[in-house]
DNA sequence: ACGGCGAATGTCAACGTTGACATATGTCAA
DNA sequence: TTGACATATGTCAACGTTGACATTCGCCGT
């Protein structure tokens, strides 16, 4: 700035009204000024600017567990769309589901002094280390799944009770054995809250529990095994829940490859060619966008000012029936 | 940081050497700078350090068009995995495929004072106006598209010679018509290299070219509805070629809901449950996690100081097998 | 003709941090 | 005992920008 400051032959604060529509600059000096910017090629430094101002960066930053999973890229485009016409930018980083990476992304974060953050939270993390940060104001919002030993806003799936609405469907169609695919770790927030959907339904019912039904896999290859191994038991289920949409690729899979259509399939959160599958596989759809774009929207209230206490709301899913979940019971 | 000082009784410099293990610290006095650290909360500025350094933010800046599509997820994804164990941070921002926003984003990029950028660029972008930055020194390295107008290492995928490949495989099966469904706008650098594949393909084999079989379909539902159209002709195509993972996906969808088992189609870019369609997508596989690699080695290549001349690695395309191609031409 | 006012620009300091250099205290060898 | 040296800490300025306040100038109304 100085640099074009001294090339018109005025001081840096002049270029500075000039940039900023700050205060009355004649016009020819405005002129003379966006010429020799645009000569010298000169980018106004937003660090600079920042610290002068006391302001924090445009920025949000957003922890998630993976980029490569349409869920959380489609999670982070709503939240993208939603926070750039307030011009904010949007910094993300990937926590690989581990509680390490997930706390010094954000320590890298608050370094930078980004004006919010959105965290889904990875397993066995612990966010009492932010209560600062909250009290101090800064918006923080948790996704997908809510954060752990703070109060604090949160946008979560109505996991709990789609799952119970998936396992409904199934026992509709006859099904009393259902096989359960989950996250690994069993103690991540949602297959925590999916297992308790599928519990309630079954207890709703009047149909027992049997742990031998429970599998994990998290991810497709072991979604694979773990349905396998299901079918392989002595006395099978005639229908599966697949927990979420890794889980879900690995159940269509095998059962494809087994050739066994008379397992019925019902998954959690749709997949993209979902209805071409064969058969078709029923789902309970989430929402990805809408989870992105209702914490975009929490924070921005938030910036604007709103302190009232932390909200968790429930974005529904929806039950998309289409083949795989309506196969009747025939054992 | 003054408060910290303040609260330990030294100057904020004594802080600076305890934080930064720089220069002597007495251990007792080390001990009570880092206890007051964590009573008070206190979080290194940044945005200050880096201004009083004079260094650019220890930070890469990513273009990409859109988050939700899994090609660049992971190609962001693997891009996140080179840089992090350099203790860079990943900025993304989506272009949603238009020019303008594509520059306001490497705009405030510049202004952020990034370390290097990694840019897809959209249709219709120029990207002359990067050229002060270039000679600057700064890395930039374009994705899946090379740059326009400027000389600058680009890392795409071997879009001609894949296009090619996926073509001969299905004239190798008898097919003498063979349909091509393409991105919009047709300018676009990835639909003109496959569509030379496919030209390329048909010349070599004496195969005259139908302007009638060339389609556009930018998403899913406009793929779907081009396959139809294609269908729908006097003489339709025995075969499809889908230039993208969208297209390829509208075309699964249009032929699986028209019964049309008897059209060959061959897919541009992987598709995660292409082996259980029915027919098994046959497809020419992209790396998106290798390109998004490559790109990240080049900018950590060229932060090293590496100031060879412009590269252009091609990453290579890989024909997978799976039964959709290899349907025989039938009329 | 003069005071006053608005327009156009300048001066200075400060944001939080760290390089360069200075100071103070203690230790040890000559 | 002295000075050379290492250790521990402090002082000051500067990074690029902008708020607060000051200055200069021409123009207007009385």
């Amino acid at each position: 700035m100085t640099d074009v400051a001294r090339e018109v032959g005025v001081t840096a604060k002049t270029v500075s009204r000039v940039l900023n529509d700050d205060g009355p600059v004649a016009v020819e000096t405005r002129e003379r000024v966006m010429a020799a910017v645009r000569r010298l090629g000169y980018q106004p430094n937003l660090m600079a600017r920042n610290m002068r101002v006391g302001a924090r960066d445009a920025a949000i930053g957003l922890v998630i567990p993976e980029m490569g999973n349409p869920f959380f890229g489609t999670v982070a485009g709503g939240i993208e769309n939603a926070v750039r016409a307030r011009g904010l930018t949007l910094i993300v980083g990937s926590s690989s589901e581990t509680a390490e990476l997930e706390q010094s992304l954000i320590a890298t974060f608050l370094a930078r002094r980004v004006s919010a953050l959105i965290v889904v939270p990875s397993a066995g993390s612990d966010h009492r280390y932010l209560r600062t940060e909250r009290i101090a104001g800064l918006p923080i919002v948790f996704l997908d799944r809510p954060a752990v030993g703070l109060t604090a806003d949160s946008v979560v799936s109505g996991n709990r009770a789609g799952a119970q609405a998936g396992i409904e469907h199934l026992i509709g169609y006859g099904h009393r054995r259902i096989g359960f695919i989950g996250d690994l770790p069993a103690t991540l927030y949602t297959r925590r809250e999916r297992f308790q959907g599928y519990r309630d339904a079954l207890e709703a019912a009047g149909l027992p529990f049997d742990r031998a039904l429970v599998e994990t896999g998290h991810d497709q290859e072991a979604a694979r095994a773990a349905t396998l191994r299901l079918l392989a038991l002595e006395r099978p289920p005639t229908a599966l829940f697949a927990a979420n949409n890794l889980a879900s690729m690995g159940a269509v899979v095998a059962l494809a490859r087994a050739g066994r259509r008379d397992v019925a399939l019902v998954g959690f959160d749709d997949l993209p060619l979902a209805e071409v599958l064969d058969p078709p596989l029923t789902v309970v759809a989430q929402d990805p966008a809408a989870i992105g774009e209702v914490a975009a929207e929490l924070v921005l209230s938030r910036l604007d000012g709103d302190r009232s206490r932390a909200r968790r709301p429930l974005v529904p899913t929806r039950l998309i029936v289409r083949g795989s979940g309506e196969l009747p019971a025939l054992s």
